[in-house]
RNA sequence: GGUGCGGUAGCUCAGUCGGUAGAGCAAAGGACUGAAAAUCCUUGUGUCGGCGGUUCGAUCCCGCCCCACACCA
């Protein structure tokens, strides 16, 4: 890892302004504001922003907004790259590098909680898994199920199987897949210590009233839909079995093409499935006490994050 | 107007040979370390259409009424 030294040892005069929350909830327009007021650039913190192609779908911010503040971390990659939470940890570390070179503080602006949690906290560090071996193990799961990956991981690594998600392929994948990679059970790195990072952070989360939010993620997966997405999402099909199109809003395009269902029903799907990601969002962000709640409809909001004091 | 079939959870429906009811979906809550817009876990919310009758006891049986659908006129 690349050492940062933002600031004379002991202090921490540099800021990172996390702004988080649901999706819809208005982060971008917040964001902004926030960012011109402290004259800085945005670090977007959201797992699909980052991929050229994906944009109506992600609602991402518009070529106006893009041009009034410098946002890293969107439309950086193609599609076809994934980019993981350890990626973006690094990825992260130096965008804010560069901007502390020649500012105070930063925005970091983004829904993916994990995400803001590499940047804020760090991962552990761990050894890379072989890609072979991720693919091989990815297509024994797909023709032998689960109950095959079940009985797989709790004789190759059982103190890992004793405390895990049972039910939950991804994890139990991801634990054989290191284990068969590393000869060494993921259980051992997995230390939960938090890095510490040479600048301070305000985190915040936005939050809207439950219905209120509903209606607005309603609102704007039908202004989605007049903007385009149906085409956007027919120009990514070749890709559509890759981990970055598992994706609300693309998803269930998917299925529409595929005969699956109408495609009223599937814009049904789209409203549904981003109300349920917007609640597994608050789960998360809920959990984590750092965080200050905002109501994002509060006209005086940017006074009260600039209040706030890391 | 007549006949038939229905009216049970937010929705679709099951069920109780009379002892106040349960599935799926939706919803709510939770978990989360290289897929994180992913993935997984937990939870049943109800004047069983209304009013009467029979009964120790009715969502279930009987009567009337209301509503929906189908067919006949």
């Amino acid at each position: 890892m690349n050492s940062l030294e933002f600031d004379t040892p002991g202090s921490k005069l540099k800021t990172v302004y996390v702004i988080a929350g649901p999706t819809a909830v208005g982060k971008t327009a917040i964001a902004i504001d926030l960012a011109k007021r402290l004259q800085t650039d945005i670090v977007s913190a959201d797992s699909r922003q980052c991929y050229r192609g994906m944009t109506i779908g992600t609602a991402k911010p518009t070529a106006a907004e893009l041009a009034a503040v410098k946002h890293y971390f969107i439309d950086e990659f193609p599609a076809t790259q994934n980019i993981t939470a350890a990626d973006y940890e690094q990825l992260s570390l130096q965008y804010v590098s560069k901007i502390f070179e020649t500012h105070q503080t930063t925005v970091v602006c983004g829904g993916t909680g994990l995400y803001i949690k590499a940047l804020t906290e760090g991962l552990d560090e761990m050894p890379a898994v072989n890609p072979s071996i991720e693919k091989e193990v990815n297509q024994l799961y797909q023709t032998k199920g689960l109950l095959w990956l079940q009985e797989t991981i709790q004789e190759e690594d059982p103190y890992f199987f004793a405390q895990a998600e049972q039910q939950n392929p991804a994890r139990l994948l991801r634990a054989l897949i290191f284990k068969r990679s590393t000869q060494k059970s993921i259980t051992e790195f997995r230390t939960g210590i938090q890095k510490e990072r040479p600048f301070g952070v305000v985190k915040i989360a936005l939050n809207l009233p439950r219905e209120l939010l509903y209606e607005r993620i309603n609102k704007r997966v039908n202004m989605m839909i007049e903007e385009g997405l149906v085409e956007e999402v027919k120009g990514l099909q070749l890709f559509k079995s890759q981990k970055n199109l598992q994706t609300v809003g693309y998803a269930e395009l998917f299925d529409f093409f595929e005969g699956k269902y109408s495609l009223d029903e599937a814009v049904e799907k789209i409203k549904q499935h981003t109300r349920n990601y917007a609640k597994r969002q608050l789960t998360w962000f809920r959990k984590d006490k750092d965080y200050h709640w905002l109501e994002a409809n509060d006209p005086l909001i940017v006074e009260k994050i600039l209040a706030l004091k890391p």
